[in-house]
DNA sequence: GCCGAACCGTACCGTACGGTACGATTTTAG
DNA sequence: CTAAAATCGTACCGTACGGTACGGTTCGGC
């Protein structure tokens, strides 16, 4: 796999698989959520999916191609979460960030996603990490511009007030994913509120507006600190 | 290796290694943090730390073991963060706090940590995760600790406010890490100014203060969302 | 100085994996 | 219907790993 092919078309998604490759890989994150990475081997996938290996080789060059496929082929099946037209009014406004909140904690705290961030962390390294590059390009990014494009229509409509744009996206989502994130990966199980992802999105953006609504600004109190 | 032994003794820091199994171990952690899990073999341990396998089997039971010793050895050297006194002052509990969170985004940030957390997450899977408990019970959990109690006498002292304090830990830990640790476990590398921990530390105490500050309830504004 | 325990280095074993080869079978194009 | 391409199932190869065994060596207790 030449460097050429995964920047240009696995990178932006370009790359489209058959039914039948589809299919395969389908079967591929079924092991890999149930098992983990060393359940994820050519010849159980092949097994298991009723394929022969050279298929596998054949369609996805070696094992490290086959795990980008898996990544990518789970990126392409939650595409476009269409942000939809843009709110207008400062409920809808609070309910897009509401569902944002919702959607992130449900997603990042599902199986399949917790599955795959534990396969690319596991493969990184401190130099390479070209699953851990996909996993960032296809699932991170997205929710960005998501958060993003929201963020700016609010910021226009003058609900809320921010100068950097991706310093206020880092503070929404430190507010709303906490260490719910990483203590997961490690295989921590959270608490029955933790859980309960509506609660969780509602103070997440509760204490975003009161970091960020446009009149949040009554008392600086301390300009900078440090 | 039964159960007791592991939540007895690894779990409360009781085995304590030989200084000859303490510099195997250390070469261990060299290894890991170079070369990832992949690189963590008994054969390489054993000629890089000048040992026999034999060695490493009767010390360390079996891979998990050596694995799970790796852990226990290097939560053993950061041991003891010793809250010191508690702050008397406003300006000297925003001080620790900020010295809470600078050491927490530049320990987190230590190669070492993302090496051992990828190696915890690498190998957990949705039912066990033996390797994550450990790495939650000696690294997380004591980090909640000093924060707790950092918290509690900021809230006995009247300098700031809150109702349930794991709530208000998870939401400063939020605003510390932001998405910086499961970015950075990917293999992403941070930008200069996420890089500047000492800016991130002080806006990220601002905004908790601006939340839980003891005169920041001036408009509750919205009662509670959902 | 002796002895036993711990330890080192190496060799060895069984297994499982990534990757390849090949004949048999199915699918597809014309 | 037929021929070519694609795919399947299986067997095979080399390698690397976890774990064990063993002879030679070091080291501390007496």
């Amino acid at each position: 796999m030449d460097q050429a092919t995964l920047s240009e078309a696995e990178t932006e998604g370009f790359e489209t698989f058959t039914p039948r490759q589809n299919a395969v890989l389908e079967t591929a994150l079924g092991l890999l959520v149930e098992g983990g990475d060393r359940a994820l081997t050519t010849a159980r996938i092949a097994r298991a999916a009723n394929c022969s290996k050279e298929s596998l080789y054949k369609w996805f060059g070696d094992r490290d191609g086959l795990l980008a496929a898996v990544v990518a082929y789970q990126a392409s099946k939650v595409r476009a979460p269409e942000t939809g037209q843009l709110p207008e009014t400062a409920e809808a406004f609070r309910d897009h960030l509401f569902s944002f909140a919702h959607d992130l904690l449900s997603v990042l705290s599902g199986d399949v996603s917790l599955a795959l961030n534990r396969l690319a962390i596991g493969q990184a390294r401190r130099d390479e990490a070209q699953l851990g590059r996909l996993v960032l390009e296809r699932g991170r990014k997205r929710i960005g511009q998501r958060a993003g494009a929201l963020l700016e229509a609010g910021r226009r409509k003058g609900f809320i007030e921010y100068e950097d744009r991706n310093a206020a996206f880092r503070t929404l989502y430190g507010l709303i994913i906490r260490d719910f994130h990483v203590r997961q990966l490690l295989g921590d199980v959270l608490d029955p509120e933790e859980r309960d992802f509506e609660a969780q999105a509602g103070s997440a953006i509760e204490q975003f507006f009161r970091l960020y609504g446009s009149d949040a600004h009554s008392e600086p109190k301390t300009t900078q600190i440090r």
